[in-house]
DNA sequence: GACGTACTACGACGCTTGTAGTAGAGTTCT
DNA sequence: AGAACTCTACTACAAGCGTCGTAGTACGTC
């Protein structure tokens, strides 16, 4: 099985989180979502980049009811992971943890997510050995 | 001061990266480690690439010698958590500590590395609260 | 069976990015 | 001075992406 190339332009993502987060949708439910999500683009463009992805292998298409119902073939972890580690490689030379210093450090996190981190970490640190 | 777009592209990314780890070069050099890097551009697709990351504000360039020397304006964390941040906020809607957990369980830490990040992680949660 | 409505197919356009060639200006060597 | 070399400026072009219009097709309703 061909790997997919994970590469995706932000339009595309967020059609992509759509899916994820609603199910199998047509393209109507798609454009709405969007439009509630404060993204004003046409009927059109949805099922534009819905079909690109298509192509890609990313989404696929069901046709029993009337529309179209498109489902994402690949799990946002799957993704997201994929993005991180490029990001990690391409910038880190592959030394996550010190991309993970960084953000840390960043300042960007909040007591409770630092709190949820630190049993994360945690868990790991004694379930990975 | 107008708060830059931290879009880059692969190349772009390629050729901040060896600034930030040669610091300020001319042309010619980050050629040269590009292409011991394995990445055979042509010189003045390297120059392109500076003209425009100039042109975004990310580097700056100094003409005190025969060849224009180019510096990152930008710090690698800058960029790094900028991008971070877009992924947690436009795939997870913020909750950056559910990435961090499926990247964690991705599974492409070293014992070593998770060790680090549990001290790292311990040492913000005392120190935050 | 004609009409309105919803959906899809196809094409188009502008912007960005990756890639590079060519021409011209400046520097150096002889 | 002329040749050789180096550097920059300008131009170009294809692919990818965000965006959408238009036209055609199918379906339900009067």
């Amino acid at each position: 099985m061909a790997k997919p190339n994970l590469e995706l332009g932000s339009a595309e993502l967020e059609v992509l989180k759509v899916l994820w987060e609603k199910g199998p949708s047509p393209v109507r439910d798609v454009l709405e979502i969007m439009h509630k999500n404060g993204r004003r683009v046409a009927y059109t463009t949805v099922l534009t980049i819905l079909t690109r992805l298509e192509q890609k292998g990313m989404v696929a298409s069901d046709r029993s009811e009337q529309a179209y119902v498109y489902r994402a073939k690949l799990s946002r972890q799957r993704v997201t992971t994929a993005r991180l580690q490029a990001l990690v490689r391409d910038l880190y030379d592959g030394a996550a943890a010190t991309l993970v210093l960084e953000v840390v450090q960043s300042g960007k996190f909040s007591p409770e997510e630092i709190s949820q981190l630190h049993r994360l970490i945690e868990d790991l640190d004694a379930g990975g050995r």
